[in-house]
DNA sequence: ACAGCAATTGACACCGGTATCATACCACCA
DNA sequence: TGGTGGTATGATACCGGTGTCAATTGCTGT
C-alpha cells in the first residue's frame, strides 16, 4: 500500500526519489525508453520523447548514479592523486578537472598519500580496485614513477599524468614544458647583466629537478656563460632548504649576483635569508623562484617566478582522461598536451650591482 | 567457453574482476553467505568463515561498490563543499576528512564552488541529489549560511559544517573557538605593552569576522584598552586588502603600535606594506594574524598567528558525519565539537618603541 | 531416540539502471 | 496488394551486491 502512495497521482511522490520506473509509469512507456532518453540515445519518437521529458522534469528525476554505474561497469568517479605537499598546485589542478568533470557526470575524489611509505604504489593500486574508479589523474613528484604507471598498466588502468618530462604517450600526459621556462630565466638574467649566478637544484630523485637543472645549464651555456660546480647547490623543495641553500651560497668566497631557485618555497627560503643577511633584494641580489604559488606575489619584493598554468593542466588532463575512459585514445592524442610555462617578472630581478669585490 | 576459462581452477581468474558469485561457487557456499562475512555479520560458522575468507583472500576479491551502493541505497561517498580560497585549509581539511573517510569505507569528493553565484544554494543541492552522496562537509564561510543548512535539511541530507560562532545542534558542527584565540591574542599585545592597537576586521557577511572583532574589543576592553572607531578598519580576507588596510592605518594621524588582522593574508599584506614604508617589524610594528597559513611561517620576520588545526577539524567533522550517516546522532553529539586554536608566537611581536609622537 | 530450539545456510526477490533481441509499426515500392 | 526495410518500442535478462524468510543443521534435555 506504501508503494500506492507513494507512486501514484500528478507527480505528487512524497518520500522517495523517483526511479526510472515511477517515471516509465507515468510516461506510459517502458524503462527502456526512458533510459534512451536519458542516454540521448537515438531512435526515439518525438512525440515519446517531449512527453518523457516532461515527465522527468515533473518528477524532477535525476537517475541514480551507483544502478547506473554498476549497468554500465563504470562508476564516474576520477580520483586524482598526489604526494604533493604545494596546496595552491593541489587546489588549482582540482579546479582544472573539476571544470570537465561536471559537465561530463563525473566526479572527483581526492587521494593524497604519504611518498615515504614503502607500500605506496601498492596502496594506490588497491585504491583504485576497490573503489573501482575509472581514470586516474597523476601530480608530480608521484606522476614521474614508471613503477606505479607499470602497475596501473597491469589493470588496466586509465591515467594521465602531469609531468615536465616527456615520458609517456602523448594520450596519458599533460606536459609542462619546464625547458623553454627556465630558458627564459636564463636569458632574463643574462639580459640583465648577471654572470655570477646561484642555482639551488631540487631533489635528487626529481626528474623535473634534474630536467630544470640541465635545461638551465645549457641556456646559460648558449649565452656564454658557465655554470660552475660550486654555483650549485642542492634543496629539497621546501622552505628550510632554501634557507640553508642560501647560507651556503652567500657566504661562499664569490657570492653569486642572482639565485634561480627550483620552486618559489625555496625562494622565498632565500629571500628571507637575504633579508636577513642586510642584503637587499633586488639591487644586490636578484631572485627567481618557478611555480608561481599564491604567496610569490604576497612577499616583499614580490617575488619573480614562472606561471605553470596548472588549471589549465588540470584541465587538459581531465580531457585526455574522459576521452581514454570512453576508448577513445585517438582523441586523446589530439587534445594539446603541452604547456609552455610563462615567466612572470615582478620586483626581485634588476641588473647587479656596478660594485662587487 | 570464456566463462568457462574465466572462472575455473586455482583462482586464476584471468579477464574480469572476480565478484561475489565467483567467490561464492569456488568456496562451496552461496552468495549471501559471502556477503555475511565481507560484512562482518554474526552467525557464520568458523570452518565457512576461514574458508570463504581464504578464497577471497586468493582471488583478491573486493566487492564491487556500485553494487553495494545500489543494494544499501547508499553511495558510500562524503563530499567537502567550500567557497574558500585559502588552498591550505582546503587540503588541511581534507586531509583529515581523509584520515577517517578511508578506513571506514568512505571516499571524498571535492566540491568548490562560487561564493559570487547567486545559484549557489541549489547547485549544491542539486549536486547532492544528483550524486546521492551520504553526507557533506561545509567548510566556511559557506558554512555560516543558514539558507544553505535548511535546503539541506529540507532534502534530508547529512551534513556537518565547520564554523567559528556555535550555531547547530552540536551533532552537526565543529567549531573552532575564536573567541578564545582571540583573547590570547588581545592578552599578549597587553602584556607586551602596547596600548594603541589597529584592527582589521573581515568582510561584513561573515560571522566569524564579527566574531573575531566582538572578542577582540571585549577582551581589550576586559584589560582597560579601548578600542576606538577609527583604529578598525575593513578589509576583505585578501592580501590586496590588507595592503589597503595597512595604509589606513598606519598614514593615520595616531599610527597603532601593534595591528591584529583577522587572518594571515591580510597580516602579510601589512607587513609588506610597513616593509615598504621603511617601519621595521617587530621592533617598530607588532603584527598578527590568524589561520597559520604555511606562509605565515615563511615570510620574514615569522608571522606570530592563531593555528585553527584545521586537520583535525576535518576529522573529527568526519567522524560525526559517519555517525550521522549511521543514524547513529547520538554518537555525533558525543564527539568533540569543539577546538581552541593555539596562539603560536613567533618573530612579528615585540614591545612597542619607546618613542613615540 | 526424539522433540525443541538456536545457529547456520541458501533460494529468491529486489535495488535502479542498461543490453539484447523480438515485435509492432510505418512508409515505400514493385 | 503484399513484400521489404527501417524506425520505434517493450519484455526480459542482467550488472553485483543485500534483505527476507524458509529450510537445514547441530545440540540440548528427557
Amino acid at each position: 500500500m506504501d508503494s500506492i502512495k507513494e507512486n501514484i497521482i500528478e507527480g505528487s511522490i512524497v518520500d522517495k526519489k523517483p526511479t526510472i520506473s515511477d517515471v516509465a509509469r507515468l510516461a506510459g512507456v517502458s524503462k527502456k525508453t526512458v533510459s534512451r532518453v536519458i542516454n540521448s540515445e537515438p531512435n526515439v519518437g518525438a512525440k515519446t520523447l517531449s512527453k518523457v521529458k516532461k515527465v522527468i522534469e515533473d518528477l524532477d528525476y535525476s537517475p541514480n548514479p551507483q544502478a547506473r554505474g554498476l549497468a554500465f561497469s563504470r562508476s564516474f568517479l576520477l580520483a586524482m592523486i598526489y604526494d604533493n605537499p604545494n596546496a595552491s598546485f593541489i587546489t588549482d589542478a582540482m579546479y582544472g578537472a573539476l571544470s570537465q568533470c561536471r559537465p561530463n557526470g563525473y566526479e572527483l575524489v581526492v587521494h593524497p598519500c604519504d611518498a615515504t611509505q614503502a607500500s605506496l604504489h601498492d596502496d594506490i593500486i588497491n585504491f583504485i580496485r576497490r573503489t573501482k574508479i575509472d581514470g586516474v589523474i597523476l601530480l608530480p613528484p608521484l606522476s614521474e614513477s614508471n613503477d606505479l604507471i607499470n602497475k596501473l598498466k597491469a589493470i588496466k588502468c586509465n591515467y594521465v599524468r602531469l609531468v615536465s618530462v616527456i615520458s609517456d604517450d602523448v594520450a596519458h600526459m599533460v606536459h609542462f614544458n619546464d625547458r623553454e621556462a627556465v630558458k627564459d630565466i636564463a636569458e632574463h638574467l643574462i639580459a640583465l647583466g648577471h654572470r655570477d649566478i646561484g642555482f639551488i637544484k631540487g631533489p635528487d630523485n626529481s626528474k623535473s629537478a634534474a630536467e630544470r637543472h640541465d635545461a638551465f645549464r645549457d641556456a646559460l651555456e648558449q649565452n656564454g656563460v658557465h655554470l660552475g660546480a660550486n654555483q650549485i647547490v642542492f634543496g629539497a623543495n621546501t622552505f628550510q632548504s632554501g634557507v640553508d641553500c642560501a647560507v651556503q651560497l652567500l657566504k661562499s668566497d664569490n657570492p653569486p649576483t642572482a639565485i634561480f631557485a627550483s620552486n618559489d618555497e625555496m625562494a622565498i627560503g632565500v629571500m628571507v635569508t637575504a633579508q636577513k643577511m642586510g642584503i637587499d633584494i633586488p639591487s644586490e641580489l636578484t631572485i627567481i623562484g618557478f611555480d608561481d604559488t599564491p604567496q610569490a606575489s604576497k612577499v616583499w619584493p614580490a617575488l619573480t617566478t614562472v606561471n605553470l598554468k596548472v588549471k589549465e593542466m588540470g584541465k587538459l588532463a581531465t580531457l585526455k582522461l574522459l576521452a581514454l575512459c570512453n576508448n577513445n585514445i585517438g582523441l586523446a592524442k589530439t587534445i594539446k598536451s603541452e604547456l609552455v610555462p610563462t615567466l612572470v617578472r615582478r620586483e626581485t630581478t634588476a641588473p647587479p650591482p656596478i660594485l662587487r669585490g
